[in-house]
DNA sequence: TTGAAAGCGCTAACAG
DNA sequence: CTGTTAGCGCTTTCAA
């Protein structure tokens, strides 16, 4: 293991400028029991050498490394890039960087992914984890600060989610309002926490309506598993479908094209979410609107306020807004 | 500035197991100049605390952070959150940790940005940088190891790029076999490279053809952009477009859509990139297949080998893929 | 107001 | 094979 070669340090600076190295610390950190006339010797040989203090080192010391990580469960889902940027501009704005951690989608990995970016940083938001109640539980004291996004954290942990219980209950509705009485559900990853919140909306549905017959399939959560649903969704004989999420809705959309099915002549589908393309999607597509980049702003903040020591922000909700496009339409009779 | 608690150091361990902290670190490492009796103690004693090295003082120590920087123009662009993705998870493959940067397309931030970035990781992915280039050429080496991606960059630093002349040819060249004389281009920013090549690929075009016309309007990079120029668009009386991107594309078909411009009946539409949603357009956008992740691994692939001293990769030109979809027809007579 | 010295947590050269 | 020591680059008491 070859040992890099040294750079220019603190005692070069201190050196040049017959200083001390800990005037040199205390210039460039605007100490200002320094006196100005050597303070300005000091900088000037600084900018001379194009001198700037090593971070690491800093980090070492003062234990903050300025930096924040953001752990998703999928880097190709456009919902956690918008999150991911929502954060990354809001923390990059307070002088923050952003570690990323893809852990795509392997539970068995969240642990220590979440676990190894949370020690190089000074906090974590972690998004969607997929990882059981339990392991959650045990997990969340050791992150701390941690914020958690997309999934309910008991009462110590700041949490910011959308609200996807009433967003698939606008929807469900919004189908049964256009006379759709069998509808199907493509579920998601049955780790996902947001999956089960789908699923009590459907509940309330069944239970409000006596009338109308809701199918649960499991998918998943990409557009090839929603492409991959189309002959079973076929096979329910359904008038309309609901996706885990857009792409899967998508996916959906795709897949009956190519089985010649008309949507949403033959077929209503409507996805969650709203990522930047399903209005631009052909038929585009009916769905319910989660402010991501928003969330991912007051993920940064919420985690902020941890990493500043001030009070916990509390738990906040987003009601996602329904949609209404053109891939939804009355059921056929 | 409270310090915070210090934490569980290799001291304790080293304590508790009754040995000195050189060996707890030999340990650690996977030394195999242990007593194996003892480490089976040490590695005993350290699970039993639940020790880890901490990795900034590693770092600090070793010179190496285990961890690269990406920085891009654009995080709410496909294209460079597939790159990311790629880059992202080779990395990690290979136990290193993605520092994401974004400029949005602040060329005044790039330089400092990337410095800042740089100087917290071992080497940095410098992704379709928009800066000048004779700043890009004084800037480089002060970042190595940098690869650059989607832009050339002198014979010193490793390229991995999207031939974009190329794509921009083939799709130029599909419109004009379609019978389309009179094309529009919308522009990116002036700034990009890439933008260059595309204006050489129209260049020649004209050269080859003199019956063409292809008229360049000033447009930007993102959806609201492309939809922007609808007017502009309309009024050159083009029968084909091609956008800058698939983005401005999209935006456009949609800006004409509120025209009630038909597409591809009135005007013919094409972008470049093949984002992931191009073919879930209305209607299916034609565009040239990048293969951003493969990139982005590509560029973690060359990046790797600078960071272990190894010799510095090629520059890589990626061909794109011209892939009709139904947004590009026979021009109207 | 400034400098000397200790120490953040770790690794590696050097003795033994 | 193991411990002692020095030092990565910085900040911060403590004394002067």
């Amino acid at each position: 293991m070859t040992r890099p070669p040294r750079t220019l340090n603190i005692s070069d600076v201190a050196e040049r400028a017959g200083v001390s190295p800990a005037t040199v610390s205390r210039v460039m950190n605007g100490n200002p029991t320094v006196d100005p006339e050597l303070a300005r010797r000091v900088r000037e040989t600084a900018a001379e050498l194009g001198y700037s203090a090593n971070p690491l080192a800093r980090s070492l010391v003062l234990g903050r490394t300025q930096t924040i990580a953001v752990v998703v469960p999928n880097l190709a889902n456009p919902t956690f890039q918008e999150i991911l940027r929502g954060i990354s501009r809001s923390a990059s704005r307070d002088g923050f960087h952003v570690l990323v951690a893809d852990t795509n989608e392997t539970v068995a990995e969240e642990r220590s992914l979440a676990t190894e970016a949370r020690r190089r940083t000074d906090g974590l938001v972690l998004c969607a984890p997929r990882m059981g109640e339990a392991e959650l539980t045990a997990l969340l004291p050791t992150l701390t600060p941690v914020v958690v996004v997309n999934r309910d954290a008991g009462h110590d942990v700041p949490v910011i989610a959308a609200d996807y219980r009433s967003a698939l209950h606008d929807v469900a509705q919004h189908l049964y309002d256009l006379g759709h009485r069998r509808i199907v559900y493509l579920a998601g990853v049955r780790a996902s926490a947001t999956n089960t919140q789908r699923a009590e909306a459907l509940d309330e549905l069944r239970r409000r309506h006596n009338d109308v017959s809701v199918i649960e399939i499991d998918c998943g959560v990409s557009f090839q598993d929603g492409a991959g649903a189309v002959d079973t969704v076929i096979a329910t004989r359904a008038t309309a479908a609901i996706g885990f999420n857009d792409l899967v809705a998508l996916g959906l959309v795709n897949g009956l094209r190519s089985r010649s099915v008309r949507v949403p002549d033959d077929i209503s589908v409507a996805g969650l979410d709203d990522i930047p393309f399903a209005q631009f999607a052909s038929p585009p597509l009916t769905s319910a609107t989660v402010p991501t980049s928003e969330m991912g702003e007051h993920a940064w903040a919420a985690l902020h306020r941890l990493i500043e020591g001030r009070e916990a922000a509390p738990a906040m909700f987003f009601r996602p807004r329904l949609q209404v496009r053109e891939s939804t339409a009355r059921a056929p009779r």
